[in-house]
DNA sequence: ATATAATAGTTTCATTCGTAACTAATTGCA
DNA sequence: TGCAATTAGTTACGAATGAAACTATTATAT
């Protein structure tokens, strides 16, 4: 007879969702608290500020947030005034999504912050750890990925 | 000048998020679809079956979760005849948990199918990887813990 | 002994989130 | 051309979540 027994601190999918939740209440510090910009937007701005102009099914697919939270964050940041909207001469369904002077201003100070909040993290690690890692999670992802 | 840059693909939390996320679904499947619970249910479900007899606040430690979500899961799960619950002589505030047979049958189901759902993602790593990625949560751990 | 503080857990309320149903625009095909 | 199917995005609604206020019990300090 075997026994059943899990160890939670062991369990590979409880250490990923603790380390990211701590990371994530962390960063949202630095852009929450301090900018007034809600988690869904973050994501959104981080996509425009690297792919100016795309869609919202870009932005969707990009950070893998559903359709409706990116509707919902767009919104919000247009009423922000953090981007600007237009929508595609040859699809006038498709939204043409940019950062505004203001978004793009917020942007840049943003990004630093989270930079160096990353950087430090990354510090626990030696040089060799670090590319360990980087190789580590593209398996992973690969990996849970395909079996979508 | 220097350019403002960031890579949400190479981003760290951006990444971390990614996985768990992904990850989070498949687990979901396994004892959502088939057994009918909750992810905060599965997290104190799998507390309860190492450390039988823990109060509320000590499950809440050991998952990471906030009291109130702790609590609702505890009242569902003795809603559904999972756990049962009494209170400690010596502090009858203190509530003591224990999963019901059928809770422990249960349990005793999911944990393989989460074990062998794991075991399946690490496959993705060699053996020398696996090492490192365990080496590596736990600096990791250690690091973002200590910053909070 | 009694008042105050601290602790365990619950309830309330406001927000967030996801699924499903919906509108509007475009494409494909008969 | 014209009708069905697809696609982009929004709206509506129910479930999950979190912060703050609350109840009940226990510990502490005078």
């Amino acid at each position: 007879m075997t026994k059943t027994n899990l160890h939670l601190e062991e369990f590979l999918p409880y250490r990923l969702s603790y380390l990211t939740n701590v990371i994530g209440r962390d960063l949202a510090r630095l852009y929450t608290d301090k900018f007034g910009i809600a988690h869904a937007e973050w994501r959104v701005m981080a996509v425009l500020g690297l792919s100016s102009g795309v869609s919202a099914a870009i932005v969707a697919e990009k950070t893998a947030m559903d359709k409706v939270a990116v509707s919902r964050a767009i919104n919000n940041m247009i009423e922000n005034k953090h981007i600007s909207r237009t929508f595609a001469d040859d699809d006038k369904r498709r939204s043409v999504l940019k950062l505004s002077d203001l978004g793009r201003e917020t942007y840049e100070k943003i990004v630093p912050l989270v930079q160096a909040y990353e950087k430090d993290v990354l510090n626990a690690l030696s040089n060799a750890e670090q590319n360990e890692l980087n190789k580590i999670l593209n398996k992973l992802k690969d990996c849970v990925t395909q079996s979508k």
